[in-house]
DNA sequence: CTGAAAGCGCTTACAG
DNA sequence: CTGAAAGCGCTTACAG
């Protein structure tokens, strides 16, 4: 009797009195075993507490039983909601999470990621904004053959490879809300260009407005680096203007956070003077005071739609439109109507 | 000529035309391979792109090239940070991170944990608080042969196992602080009790102050729950009492956030009136406004080291000290002399 | 210092 | 529906 969790195939084959590939037909749900045989096996299997060996499984199916998680640099608590997710669909799948950060900055980075996944024979990967966002990492995991699906916020890929994000789609929520307070003369602070994310949610917070009749003058935008102190010189530069604008939405809690920095310097006083709304409902928003209005992303479910894209059966029917996921405004303290 | 990154020990030793247990030598660093004949397999190696497949190698070995990070619950700037660290230990070691969060609540998790570290055999196991606390969690990796190191506020294992935060140094270095700034008065929010760190956190602060002959009686300390609710609540109950507190220490920033909603509301004036020193060096600390001042511990150097010790040779000598990473004050805008 | 044989725990390809 | 043989890419144990 083999100790607890040590057991091998050939022990549950002997043991149930067949050859091991048998067993090994029933470990991979083979329907090419008599119901009595396979529940035989089975309960040996639970007894002796057998699990296969996912190495041994992996030099023989020529891949591992290993997702990784490819991201540059997103928030705490973004990667970690996301492999939460991830982890929530591999629970009990035989399959691991390996975490995998880069620095998209440099020019050899999807070398990197090309030798981990060869190396690692990797079941296949989780790409995260902003690396998400290259297409031509996307073509290098293509060309050897490993399995990815890219959660962005525009559809850049096939629907069998993508998670779309729908950040446009909140912005508009943001722009709809200000506008229902009966806010007129709004600010934007946005993102880096060069993120997509960032494009989408501001342009979908102009658009918004645009469609309600109210005009985003571009001196009311100003783009910010997704920081702290980007948020603190966005709010200096927009609260200067006059007319001062009565609302900022800001694109991340961060730059809100310096908002509300910038605003209480001048004596500002949130919501009374000024509405603030930001995105990500990060912890910050709840810990701020007055606790901030944003758009609340379902992160976890990101992850663990994506995993489960990854575990889908390898023939299995792909989707005709991209799955998308979709944010909503958290109404806090930060927003209120306009001064009279 | 196989393919980039497809080349197997076989390809290697029919071009250098040696055995591939030569080939093995020379991968696993062997001395017994003549220099000659190292350099000529090393640089075959090179060309090809070869790197030995982990699966098989973990076959052979019996153990896999994965380090497990195990942790329970905590922040998400914690966990990713300690995987930046790790990271940086495991960079071109061949290792992966293997992250697997649990349920230390769960009466069952620690099987859970066994279980895990068993079927994916792995190297070694990091340990983080809470879960590094529980002895009954190191005896069974101990049990099952995985090597482990432990993360804890005070030395629990053998220092070969264990990693000490000095997390009451750090207590004792806000006590000091707040003392010289020439506050009397003192309030404490502490973490839960079942916390070690919160008994080292809060037991410094009270043993400097006692020090420096300053008392914190019973009635002004406040257990509360490392959140930013118990740290409202704490401030509530702190700020209410006669004579009222010129400084709150705060065991983690997430309750010093409490401490400013509470300050705030009850038109205190941060640090005017009050000063607040936090415990961890969040991104939050330095997005409140005024910036907090706070305890720093090197979390990511935490992770690196803990990784570096799971990597270490077999036999290597033990150190006969734990090894420690020394956390410091950083002193920013919310603490101040009191108020005369 | 080097190598031929056997084996790690599985699956594939084939046969029946 | 079931199995014997060969193989995945490495290392161990032994021999020289």
């Amino acid at each position: 009797m083999p100790a607890p969790g040590k057991a091998t195939i050939n022990d549950i084959a002997r043991l149930a009195a067949v050859s091991k590939k048998t067993v090994s037909r029933v470990i991979n749900n083979s329907p090419l075993v008599r119901p009595d045989t396979r529940e035989k096996i089975q309960t040996l299997m639970k007894q002796l507490g057998y699990a296969p060996d996912p190495q041994a499984r992996g030099l023989a199916f020529r891949r591992s039983f290993l997702i990784g998680l490819v991201y540059d640099n997103p928030t705490a608590q973004y990667i970690v909601n996301m492999q939460y997710g991830a982890l929530d669909a591999l629970r009990d799948s035989g399959y691991e999470l390996v975490v995998h950060p880069c620095d998209s900055n440099r020019d050899d980075y999807i070398d990197g990621i090309r030798r981990f996944a060869l190396q690692q024979k990797l079941h296949g990967v989780i790409l995260i904004p902003r690396v998400s966002e290259d297409d031509q990492l996307a073509r290098a995991l293509r060309e050897i053959d490993v399995r990815y699906v890219r959660i962005a916020s525009i559809p850049l890929d096939d629907p069998a490879h993508m998670l779309h994000t729908q950040e446009r789609q909140a912005g508009v929520e943001a722009a709809n809300y200000l506008q229902s307070l009966g806010h007129r003369q709004l600010g934007l602070i946005t993102g880096p260009h060069r993120y997509r994310s960032s494009i989408e949610r501001g342009g979908g917070f102009a658009h918004g407005l645009a469609q309600r009749g109210i005009e985003l003058t571009p001196d009311y935008v100003f783009e910010g680096g997704y920081t702290f102190e980007s948020g603190v010189a966005g709010a200096e530069y927009l609260l200067a203007k006059s007319p001062r604008p009565t609302a900022i939405f800001a694109c991340n809690d961060e730059m809100a956070a310096g908002v509300y920095k910038a605003a209480m310097r001048r004596g500002l006083s949130i919501p009374g003077d000024l509405s603030v709304v930001g995105y990500d409902d990060s912890p910050l928003a709840t810990q701020l005071w007055p606790a901030l209005t944003t758009i609340h992303s379902p992160i976890r479910d990101l992850g663990r739609q994506a995993a489960q894209m990854l575990l889908a059966p390898e023939h299995a029917p792909a989707p005709t439109q991209p799955l998308s996921v979709t944010p909503h405004l958290v109404v806090r303290d930060s927003s209120q109507p306009p001064p009279v």
